[in-house]
DNA sequence: TGAAAAATACCTATTTCTAGGTATTTTAAT
DNA sequence: ATTAAAATACCTAGAAATAGGTATTTTTCA
């Protein structure tokens, strides 16, 4: 086994490829053998290439970083993957947790930070931003080991939204009080860090709820 | 006057300024001598460096990359700015006329079409990516706002909601009136015949409009 | 048969949405 | 040049959503 480190990056934004790119062109003992703008051609290189590192976008398009993390763990769990993601939101540490990455880094971070994470990991530990792991800490314990399945009742309640039933039309077709209603609202954005029923009605729409 | 271009980065992201950094260092002609993460932090480089190019990124916090450009284009006239897009949305495409901006980028466009987009505004001409451009052009014939009787702005309006947005944040990223966006989403849920916002994205989703 | 998860229900306070208006300015088209 | 459509902006008032709680009952399952 040689001493390169052999790295795939995935970004759909060519740009931030180019930037990835000339950072590590800079390090002789790292090689990026690949890149892809999709989860797709993510997981065609791997077909080709030996790869030790993947540093994927969360944002990145069919499918996303977390799902196409889960792809690699699956097949080459020998893989550690760098999740780079673009905003501070909780909503998705979640899914970090769940998809087998090594770590979570915001773009925010700079490129020592970067440098720094693939030390950490090549170590055989995880690696999280720290303002994400700050984040992170502000989540109540057992809202880690949950995931992001929905109750049933949750669900249903989901449903009735789209149809554009109020809590109150929905409290009246489901027998419940319109305290319930509010409160499994209430439950469903916290549980899926979303800000509001509209943005709740775009996920739900996306992950095919409804 | 010397030939060396003088440039100023903004973006949020500095792993996204590390990369520019380095596309731009290979190139002996441009000089990057501001960086910015914030709208604010960009005026203040414009007191201390004479700048040639403004590279913005279109979600940069406090003021965004649009209301920047303008101030910018309202003190320093002379400067060219180049906006960058994450998104293939259209939504902003009116923003971007508005703005005074030389030039509409994707990200996703890779280091060449950035070097070109500077060679064609140094000739006074605007350039806008070949996809944004497209999009643009289909705009005022789209499908749905036929169907449905949409005005641009209507749509525009229906995908910030769908990201979440509410009327306050809206009106702030389309430097509009509060006011204005609530008559707005009072006429669409009219003209629609909708009950409520989740209903609406409901629709939106169903139709294939977000 | 316990413990955990899910579902139920209530309370207060604040923010946002919705619905009913009116009205001016800009833009596009005839 | 005129008209229609689109975009802008303001006002009020009531309805609904959101956020912070607490707390009991029912189900599920190990």
């Amino acid at each position: 086994m040689n001493n390169l480190t052999k790295i795939l990056i995935a970004d759909d934004h060519q740009l931030f490829l180019d930037g990835l790119k000339l950072i590590f062109s800079n390090f002789p003992y790292f090689e990026i053998v690949a890149e892809a703008k999709t989860g797709t051609q993510v997981m065609d290189s791997f077909e080709i290439h030996q790869i030790d590192i993947a540093i994927l976008d969360v944002n990145m398009p069919k499918p996303n970083g977390f799902e196409t993390c889960k792809l690699i763990k699956q097949k080459y769990p020998k893989c550690k993957v760098i999740i780079l993601t673009m905003y501070n939101e909780n909503a998705f540490i979640r899914e970090f947790f769940k998809s087998g990455a090594s770590a979570y880094i915001l773009k925010n971070a700079g490129k020592a930070e970067l440098l720094n994470a693939i030390e950490i990991l090549n170590k055989g530990e995880k690696y999280i931003s720290k303002e994400l792991e700050n984040n992170f800490k502000n989540l109540p314990e057992d809202d880690f080991a949950k995931t992001f399945s929905l109750t049933p009742r949750e669900i249903e309640i989901i449903c009735l939204l789209g149809e554009g039933n109020n809590s109150n039309e929905i409290s009246e077709k489901l027998f419940l009080s319109t305290y319930t209603v509010v409160t499994h609202r209430k439950n469903i954005l916290k549980k899926l860090s979303l800000k509001n029923t509209a943005e709740l009605m775009s996920f739900a729409h996306e992950k095919g709820l409804i």
